[in-house]
DNA sequence: CGCCCTATTGAGACTTGTCAAGTCGGGTGG
DNA sequence: CCACCCGACTTGACAAGTCTCAATAGGGCG
């Protein structure tokens, strides 16, 4: 077992968590790797669901639109993070890669057979779904409860929450304004101006437009509080 | 097999669906049957989870608060419903009652074991995750992307969703009007308008503040429409 | 009938959205 | 190598939506 980097949030719960070495191979004999460019698609809303994926390398982003073209970002997500949790016939949202990502591809299936047989994998799976779900109602929370800047401070803190602890100060944003905007419920210019906003009461400090350093890690975390 | 009410939404998944009688008869032998008078609690928030329910009659919210007194109500429960699926040592949330009503209690440890001996237990659960999660993704895009009064005609088509469909027009809301504006992420005063709005533009009627009803449908599910 | 709690309504303040202008930075072609 | 160009971001002024505070209305219950 290798030395793991120490993160502030995250369990590091993945589909293999707990898994022995003969468990990981028939798994992993189902996985067709893919690689992703930033902007590609991973699969649209409404699709087929025919696999369930896992975050290798790079970051994705989850999505939902309505008719009338408004748009919901659902989740950013990182390396280990399992995508597709469905219990539907269909995706309901789209997910596409911020940046260029490899995931791991496994056919719907033949995974829920294996699941079956290894009793770990389907707790992995439960656990996971436990784990989405808990990050929603965080997400409703905020999007019920908090103002501009205090929406930003909640995506600053699990971005910095997803890094290992020594450089959970500095944040590389992948995504646009756009894409913030549409996660935290609010327009561009309004995530614009709460990142001003925070950067003048000394809270961070922006270097570029997706480099922002936190500087006051504690009233950070105060105003993204959740519960 | 009984004859069913027509509901418009539902898909009416409970923990029994699809089980014999002596399975049945297998998870009723856990079941602790509780009474709540309105406005006394099932469970609170982060006290340690040992049951999980089944609604049987009456109506339950779901809500959590944070240290800064905010409060998000994250669902209103109808008969059917199952309560508690939680993957922490912790409940996440508070439940309480709105109206007298009825709970089956399931200790958690037996409750667990006995999903081991029924894999369409299991998967009842499994799916009713799946439900809950959809419910919470739908939550997200209403308080991301919509407006007052669109939020308040998604509270009401919800509602009328879990009405058989010849009552389905006229909605008793069990609740006060800052649990609407929990809800919803908005305050009395805005809930009240966007009320009066909809009246006035002919949607609902409102007999009293708890009695609506719907006259034009399809407008209404237009503004709640969430994708 | 009157009290109390809840809901409605109104006026004004604040937050956020909209529209428009301006800045910044990276990439391309001259 | 530089100028330009384009997209993304920021900033400003104003409009719209929502919140806050306060007063009023309504309904249920003693």
């Amino acid at each position: 077992m290798s030395l793991r980097p120490d993160y502030t949030d995250e369990p590091d719960l993945t589909i293999y968590s707990g898994l022995s070495v003969a468990e990981i191979n028939q798994l992993d004999a189902l996985v067709i790797q893919r690689t992703l460019q930033a902007g590609d698609y991973l699969f649209h809303q409404h699709t087929q669901a025919r696999s369930v994926y896992m975050l290798e390398a790079g970051m994705l982003m989850m999505e939902r639109s309505s008719s009338t073209g408004r748009r919901q970002v659902m989740a950013f997500m990182h390396p280990g993070n399992f995508i597709g949790i469905t219990h539907r016939e269909h995706y309901e949202f789209t997910v596409s890669a911020l940046t260029r990502a490899t995931v791991r591809d496994i056919p719907l299936k033949p995974f829920t057979a294996l699941q079956d047989a290894l009793p770990q994998l389907k707790d992995n799976v439960r656990r996971i779904g436990g784990n989405i779900l808990a990050h929603t109602l965080d997400q409703v929370f905020a999007l019920g409860q908090k103002k501009a800047d205090e929406r930003v401070c909640f995506l600053l803190k699990q971005l910095s929450g997803r890094l290992p602890r020594q450089q959970a100060h500095m944040i590389e944003l992948m995504m646009t304004r756009q894409d913030i905007a549409d996660y935290l419920g609010l327009t561009i210019e309004t995530v614009s101006r709460a990142f001003g906003k925070l950067k003048r009461e000394g809270i961070i400090d922006i270097y570029s437009a997706h480099t922002v350093e936190i500087l006051d890690a504690d009233t950070l975390a105060e105003l993204a509080l959740a519960d």
